[in-house]
DNA sequence: TATTGTTATACTCTATAACTATA
DNA sequence: TATAGTTATAGAGTATAACAATA
């Protein structure tokens, strides 16, 4: 294995060991507001003011449209989202965030960012580049 | 917000959009082996050559251990993992992967790795400063 | 007394299959 | 015919409480 390549493998190894020790992160502090970790990706998807249709978060969570209709359930029951009828296509229902949702979602990943990212431990140069590096890497579309 | 806390706010923004883009994949990674999200993590978490007791396991995955016996359950039936007792206190457990489950961990690794990481949308140079920023972020202890 | 792991229980998460309404 | 969403069902994931064995 070349120089490059093992760059590349190492820092695939790092991403990964990043994601997964987040992931471990994320039960705790969804409960600190009586949130899953489901729960905290929805509400992450669901940005304010950009209505996501129900078929669209199922995609983006790789998972069933079934499973979308429990979960929206219980977070519409608890007032944080809303399900819409889309003007468009009267098959289609949209989630929107409520008040309620927008605020608990600001505070979560408020909490979220605070508990479990170390960005101090970075230098300014070094926070500048990691986001021009991430902005190359998250499709942002 | 002064230019230093707008970098801050931006690089962490793109890391959690980064984290939950990675666990929107999990579950169709995962489901090339048959394995759960849930046990993705573990597998990750249980190197080779590293076993890794019952109740570490639970802290990691910030889990009760009632959750670990039954997840645990599942991988040993399916021969991934094993329980073994520890020589220094009989009440501890430590789990093994075994050869089968060292196979299937690399795979699935490799896997991720390849499906949801486009690092070559990056440069060598930034792969580079890529590794050096993780190595600061990512506690290794 | 405190800790490790298991069991029993109940609720959430999840996919499959069958369905309705709409396109 | 195909797609968006729901319902019913069953199995996996999860926490709580009570427990046994060990420290």
């Amino acid at each position: 294995m070349n120089r490059a390549d093992q760059d590349a493998c190492r820092a695939w190894q790092l991403l990964m060991k990043f994601f997964f020790a987040q992931r471990g992160h994320l039960p705790a502090s969804g409960a600190e507001f009586d949130l899953s970790p489901i729960q905290c990706h929805v509400l992450h998807l669901i940005e304010p003011g950009r209505p996501l249709p129900m078929s669209r978060l199922a995609d983006t969570l790789s998972c069933d449209a079934s499973n979308v209709t429990g979960l929206v359930d219980r977070l519409e029951s608890r007032g944080l989202v809303r399900r819409r009828p889309s003007p468009r296509d009267r098959r289609v229902k949209v989630l929107h965030l409520t008040p309620t949702g927008a605020r608990l979602r600001a505070r979560l990943l408020r909490q979220m960012a605070g508990r479990s990212l170390p960005l101090s431990r970075l230098s300014l140069d070094q926070q500048r580049t990691l986001v021009k590096i991430l902005e190359a890497l998250v499709d942002e579309k």
